[in-house]
DNA sequence: CTGAAAGCGCTTACAG
DNA sequence: CTGAAAGCGCTTACAG
């Protein structure tokens, strides 16, 4: 490999005139410059990251913390979509992604020790457990965070606007004169609470009924569990007319049951997803639902996550809200 | 940050001694290495990964590639979950798992000199313009790399294997009773070239006409280039009894086209996907098609990579072969 | 079994 | 504008 060092005595200069040369910083004579940039392409220097991070003690990396409760992982699709505008933001920038993890050669350390390990700058936490303790102690660090659909005391975050966009949806639904609305939510969470907090003050500013009945626990991105939450409600004397699900890959699991139970969509029964995931209008009755805007959700958290690392003493902590859009798709008709 | 030297000056050790202990190497007393270990604890110490790999020259970290001609990157249903299993396998042994790119600070860099400044041990490459020069660079280079799906002259691969899976694919709706049967075929690639040349051996095995009409080109995983080709062939004078599409996804573009044409999957006419992304069993009918096993795609690459990056002197460059599982659904249905 | 010394490739005050 | 020197935190022959 060639060093700062064989550009330096090719050129007859010091390393460290190279060093300035190379970096632009200082006061090089542009003749001096010039010459040690052409030495550098003809010799084919790179320079050596490790080395630079060893004297700056910067990595220009950032982590990425991602595992839902399922193990989906990369394949969520809600969540790599996120992934994917999180990293070409911050690839513009200049920063490298990578993945915590708990492994250190065949041993295993705590995350936060990971971090502190490669010299991770900051952390973008999505989907996790964050119950557990280790993302606790990595979210309660000098190590920045920046979270996604969480909020951790201290971090920064980015939500989606879950509260009112669920709203939106239910009065698009009550709109559509149904007053029977079903409420199949996730398994409790930050986000889950801000759509039941949406969902039951909009059921009651509009003078509908909350039917205890009508709200029912299912996993998230789980189509099994959908279905037959789906059933149970199809199965009740007094049905609902509007079934919300807690996100498009649930919405397949109803549409199942509601096949299965020899009903259409949405003729006997209307039905919303969650999440706006591309097979969502790839389907017929193409569904309604809330798109997600995970572009400048990954953009932003991006885009925090590197201003609070520049600004550690002073970080942005106020959660940056996105507004999901309201797709008004033909899973819900008019109720009868 | 405490370093090794804070160890060595309150065990009253040498650093030299401080390291073999904490690294497990060489001779150093049973006790002295008790006495390290506990206070390296006890100060909060973490090794710090750049002087470790400025030393050494080892940064046990592996580079992702990934982007496909659509620029669907992570968010590629398929080539996400393989993603998914190379990073298991590849943490699970250690290694750290970080994306190549061609920024280096402000500038840009070719993807092979991003490598070299990083460090990075290998690279996978995935879902790839191939052609590009700055791919043919890196493939050609001394970076070990393994790719998935292509064949790069020099370097490990894993691939599916197109050809006999589009075989059994093209055997099973025969057994139906088809004989007019369509191809939908992605663009021109390593992956087309194999299940053309296994659509039309196994068409020419089974005594059946290969209409030179009856093979479309289409974008992969897109469905709006899979709907206008199949509302070309329901257009078509003698229309195929059977429409093999090059994925999943594509397939949900032609069942809108034929909805569309007011007929029905299988009823009218059958389909198959390729892939096995979840979505398509989800649907009604499900999809027949060939579920690629992108668990084992994943770890064989990553293996193999840790492998080559071992044995640099003598690497494994036969290609490592992944036979696809035939899902017999109900989009395609009996021949009338 | 332990330690002194060199050095990985770079950056950066400091002096000139 | 240029250079000598120190040092980032670690590993590893080598000597004892």
């Amino acid at each position: 490999m060639v060093s700062i060092r064989d550009i330096s005595s090719k050129c007859g200069l010091s390393v460290s005139t190279v060093s300035k040369a190379l970096n632009g910083y200082s006061y090089v004579k542009e003749e001096t410059r010039r010459k040690v940039i052409e030495t550098a392409k003809e010799l084919g220097y790179v320079p050596n990251a490790s080395a630079r991070a060893l004297k700056t003690n910067r990595t220009f990396t950032l982590g990425i913390l991602f595992a839902d409760d399922q193990h989906n992982g990369l394949t969520h699709l809600y969540f790599s979509h996120v992934l994917n505008s999180f990293k070409s933001e911050a690839e513009e920038r200049g920063y490298n992604i990578t993945f915590i993890h708990k492994r250190y050669g065949k041993q295993t350390i705590t995350l936060l020790q990971n971090c502190k390990f490669r010299g991770i700058e900051g952390v973008c936490i999505a989907c996790v457990e964050p119950d557990e303790p280790e993302v606790q102690e990595l979210a309660g660090s000098d190590v920045p965070v920046v979270s996604i659909d969480y909020i951790f005391p201290g971090c920064g975050c980015v939500l989606s606007d879950n509260r009112n966009d669920m709203s939106e949806l239910v009065r698009y639904v009550h709109s559509k004169g149904h007053k029977k609305i079903a409420f199949v939510h996730g398994t409790d969470s930050y986000v889950t609470q801000q759509r039941i907090n949406g969902y039951v003050d909009t059921m009651r500013g509009l003078g509908l009924e909350i039917k205890r009945e009508y709200m029912l626990e299912s996993l998230y991105a789980n189509p099994h569990t959908a279905k037959k939450a789906t059933e149970k409600l199809l199965r009740m004397e007094d049905r609902p007319t509007c079934i919300l699900l807690p996100d498009d890959v649930s919405a397949f699991g109803a549409i199942e049951a509601i096949r299965e139970a020899g009903l259409k969509v949405p003729e006997d029964i209307s039905i919303t997803g969650y999440d706006g995931v591309v097979y969502s209008q790839l389907i017929y009755p193409r569904l309604a639902t809330i798109r997600q805007d995970t572009g400048r959700i990954g953009r932003e958290a991006a885009k925090l996550l590197i201003f609070n690392i520049k600004h550690a003493q002073n970080p942005n902590l106020v959660p940056i809200v996105i507004k999901g859009e309201l797709l008004a798709e033909q899973s819900v008709g008019f109720a009868r």
